[in-house]
DNA sequence: GGAGTTTTCGTACACTGTACTATAATCTCG
DNA sequence: CGAGATTATAGTACAGTGTACGAAAACTCC
């Protein structure tokens, strides 16, 4: 049997690009905890050391990885500055919920550049808003903290797009025992009703009002 | 050379509480990356199959070390609704800056008993302030997403209890490097005037405030 | 052609979680 | 007291992980 065997040296035939973007496909269909360098390899037809001559580590390929899904936020804006925070954190919090497995890393990893490009982008559109400050400051993290959070919890505690049948008998469980019963009525009050509303938007654009406000306050 | 061969059966010799603390400890010290099961074994002066029989999983272990740290928040609070919140903000802040491991879990993981006597607190304190519903839920989310993301920034970006050195280097081309003005500068306001100032509790007391204002403009 | 460089990869090692099985100490019941 | 059941403790083994080391193949350049 002919199986010819691997190929060796010459002409490159991995790219950083090539392996971000399959690693990043197998992140989004199995998780990132199932991703490891072996069927990484397997998966691009290489061998698992051949990676190692593109990343360093596992480690910043997930930084990599991070930052890829970082580069999917439009930085382009427009209108005044509410409209470009919420166009940020909308591109931002669609990023995540696009790339449920970055949640938890995007606040852990170290930041790549396009990474600190949208924090850049971010902080350039709140100081274009001429907030004091503190305000300015206290609003960036709001935001971050609002982006972060919420995406989160959706997928922490049971968006459409991520539920498991685990995680839906713990919920069931938790509404139908009579334990913490303010829990359950929070938890039956996103259920029900609230979910059809864009809650992250809703949510968003209270903190740009209040920040609009503390600045109009500020100037009278 | 008569070293006594390990007893075997009989009266439990471990406890899940020995089991947990230890563990706890471990992960306190070395961070949770770092905790395996045998390595808590042979801290226990045990095999590693004994754990086992007291723990299902690693996971489900990792869940009880989550809950454990969620057991140090003291639910007796004082006060009208708004010191009960600060309260119970405060001490899970307090209580996440001690076991900063479980800052990433605790968003993460399944939500032990513990847990959900604290989020059942919370909740419970947020209805007894007669906040409009929607209030209430908005008020809840903004606080457990100001809890969460601020710890987890202390953690990312450099608190002094848990700077390392490269992450230290980071920062500092991050500062020097002319790339990221912006950034560079949100993060010479934190490092230089505002660390002294509490500025979790600052951003606590802004949101309170908003929620206790919200309604009162609603009983006008 | 030969030398040097670049890219690929096989092997090996230390480490992980844990399934399965064995074993010893204790408890139960006669 | 003795025999059997129960329970807590472990040893071994296996599949899987990240990656250090070194070898080998294909390319470039003289």
């Amino acid at each position: 049997m002919g199986r010819p065997k691997k190929k060796r040296g010459g002409k490159p035939v991995l790219t950083l690009d090539h392996i971000v973007e399959t690693a990043l496909g197998m992140a989004d269909e199995q998780g990132i905890e199932q991703l490891s360098m072996r069927k990484l390899a397997t998966e691009l037809g290489a061998g698992v050391m051949s990676l190692y001559h593109y990343v360093a580590d596992k480690d910043t390929l997930v930084e990599a990885l991070v930052d890829r899904v970082a580069s999917e936020v439009e930085l382009e804006t427009t209108g005044d500055w509410t409209a470009a925070a919420r166009q940020l954190a909308v591109a931002t919090h669609e990023a995540l919920l696009r790339h449920p497995w970055a949640i938890p890393e995007w606040s852990t990893v170290w930041p790549g550049p396009y990474r600190f490009a949208l924090t850049e982008q971010l902080l350039e559109v709140l100081a274009g808003a001429q907030l004091p400050p503190d305000v300015a400051d206290l609003g960036f993290h709001a935001l971050t903290n609002h982006i972060q959070g919420f995406a989160r919890q959706r997928v922490a505690y049971g968006d459409t797009r991520t539920d498991t049948e685990e995680m839906r008998n713990r919920v069931k469980g938790l509404l139908t025992q009579g334990d913490y019963p303010r829990v359950a009525e929070h938890v039956r009050y996103h259920v029900d009703g609230h979910s059809n509303h864009d809650e992250f938007g809703y949510v968003l654009d209270l903190i740009l009002d209040g920040l609009a406000r503390s600045k109009a306050d500020c100037q009278q």
